[in-house]
DNA sequence: CTCGAATGTGTGAACGTGCACACACTAGGT
DNA sequence: ACCTAGTGTGTGCACGTTCACACATTCGAG
């Protein structure tokens, strides 16, 4: 910077206020601008960040094993929306995978240490150690999804899960299906929880517990165990709604081992518009997860939050629309 | 950590050097230890980077479209594998995503702008703008894959394409196959181009030129396309080589509709091992494709440049063994 | 006893910025 | 002629480190 004042004619003072807006006059702009391009100058980072005490760095925190860190479509949806709208704020994104206790202490010790102005936290479950940690840190945060215990100044950001799951049951019983179940996957997440609350709200008097079958992951196998389950339970099963496309694909596998054919002889709808969603056969009609979206809007309310911004409401729920396609 | 230089009675200089290394005294060190601890101390990243000279910052370029960063099960595999090692050496990684000539430029600006110390590169194909650009620069980089004109003092990582589609599809053959095609995706790649050349070199006379159909991706939509095309092209085909797990799960489905059924009346081999593999009906035979420690190993050599170290070998080919399973 | 090496420790000068402040000039109103 | 407000510019300090250097102490060898 120095340098391209001296060249410039100017002082450093001069300089550092074209770059950062006030008064100058515009010669004075113009052999600094000039300069610049001549020199092929660029502000350094670390300077600047050690005097605004600012890392200009956001932190995505991953609360999940890293292994499903790849499986989840969604998570690498949301980390492309939130890096877009990040890096477009010139700011860098960090990518943290918390996959043990230990690892909790190492974030903490991370989020602390000014390494990150802010934090976009995804896929936190309810009484997980790490919403203690930012609620006390005054680190401006975005939650992806609300664990119930989410402190009340903390924003967040997700998709009515409930309504949603209501909404697509509600769908598949208007095409006649009588015995409806459900593979209810990670009931422990609140995503989880609220899918199998909104299958329930939608069935009403209809709801029959032995039709539920929880299994631990949304994921491929865990789908296909819980529709064997299920057709054990009842074989006249003519409908499932499975918490997730992976549960879902799942599914449709154990459906063809057992002989049935989908959707003749059962109706299956998934939840999340993943790229399960068209690799199966049929295509599966699903609840769309606007998930570029939900990274987007998260990194937005960061940096508002780093203007100084007051978020007005708390939660933001973004549409979540049902996709009809042929398994239903 | 002047405070804590104060609460420890000694100076900067000692408290420098116990976290450094250097000489410092039995006695020194527990005072400034347990004063750190009792502080809450951590050291400042942006001062240390302004002095060193280093923003402690990898940069990870992917050279796709946004979606295909998604849709790649190797790039998120990679990913995590240099994540995991970046973190472990106090490295940031930084994601950037070139999808247009514009972005070409970011990058460019970005990389010689000091934000980062070093980068990895993932997918550049031959006569990518980029190559010039990192070999213009002197900025410690690695590449996944090697484009033909990469210049010879850059390291690469990679896998042998070439000799792995040789392997599979010479085990294909050995199945007892007569007439093989290959769906060729991507020839633009030199991954693409080198599955090809290996597919040509098992065949050896046996090669036919029309049992070849390219296709422009690695994708689900031009697998199932390619073996259309093949089906048209000789109806009595018995076993093709997908270029990826993605096309030979496509290539199943263009032979089901096609009522062929895989492994009896055709066999299928993929390339990969993505999660594709074992999604389908049969599950595929494929080449085992180590992204992680391709990441790793990446990340590895850029930690090691930085250190100063010499690169021995300029490239570093990982094994990539053959997995046999129902498609073949 | 002296010297040099090994082991510790403190101090000042960077690193490249932003910001507060002091200062200079102009224009317009009294 | 004076003051004030607006506009524009230069200077010094601070941010939190690392590093080179100067200096202090101890210890063993000559």
């Amino acid at each position: 910077m120095h340098d391209i004042a001296a060249a410039a004619g100017v002082s450093r003072g001069t300089v550092s206020r074209v770059l950062n807006g006030g008064y100058v006059s515009a010669a004075a702009r113009d052999a600094i601008e000039e300069a610049i391009r001549q020199v092929g100058y660029v502000p350094n980072t670390a300077a600047r960040n050690l005097v605004m005490q600012r890392s200009h760095a956001v932190g995505f925190i991953v609360l999940e094993p890293h292994s499903l860190f790849l499986e989840d479509p969604n998570i690498g949806g949301i980390l492309l929306g939130a890096n877009a709208t990040l890096s477009a704020a010139d700011f860098q994104m960090v990518n943290l995978v918390v996959d043990s206790e230990r690892d909790t202490a190492r974030i903490t010790r991370y989020l602390s240490g000014g390494f990150v102005d802010g934090a976009i936290i995804v896929s936190a479950r309810s009484h997980d150690p790490i919403i203690q940690v930012v609620g006390g840190l005054a680190l401006p945060s975005v939650f992806i999804g609300h664990p119930r215990d989410l402190r009340a100044e903390i924003p967040y950001v997700g998709i009515d899960n409930l309504a949603s799951a209501e909404e697509i049951t509600t769908r598949l019983l208007a095409t006649g299906r009588r015995r409806v179940g459900m593979i209810a996957a990670a009931v422990d997440r609140d995503s989880g929880a609220d899918r199998l609350a909104g299958f329930r709200r939608a069935l009403g008097p209809l709801f029959d517990d032995n039709l539920v079958a929880e299994v631990p992951l949304y994921d491929f196998a865990c789908g296909a165990k819980g529709m064997r389950t299920l057709l054990e339970r009842d074989p006249d099963l003519d409908g499932v709604f499975a918490a997730s496309d992976a549960v879902a694909a799942g599914a449709l596998e154990a459906l063809r081992e057992a002989g049935r054919s989908v959707p003749e002889d059962v109706g299956v709808v998934g939840f999340d518009d993943s790229s399960w969603a068209t690799r199966t056969r049929p295509h599966l009609s699903t609840v769309h997860q606007p998930a570029a979206d939900l990274g987007a809007h998260a990194a937005d309310l960061v940096l508002r939050q780093l203007k100084g911004e007051q978020i007005p409401q708390r939660g933001v729920l973004l549409p979540s629309p049902v996709v009809w396609r042929d398994s239903a």
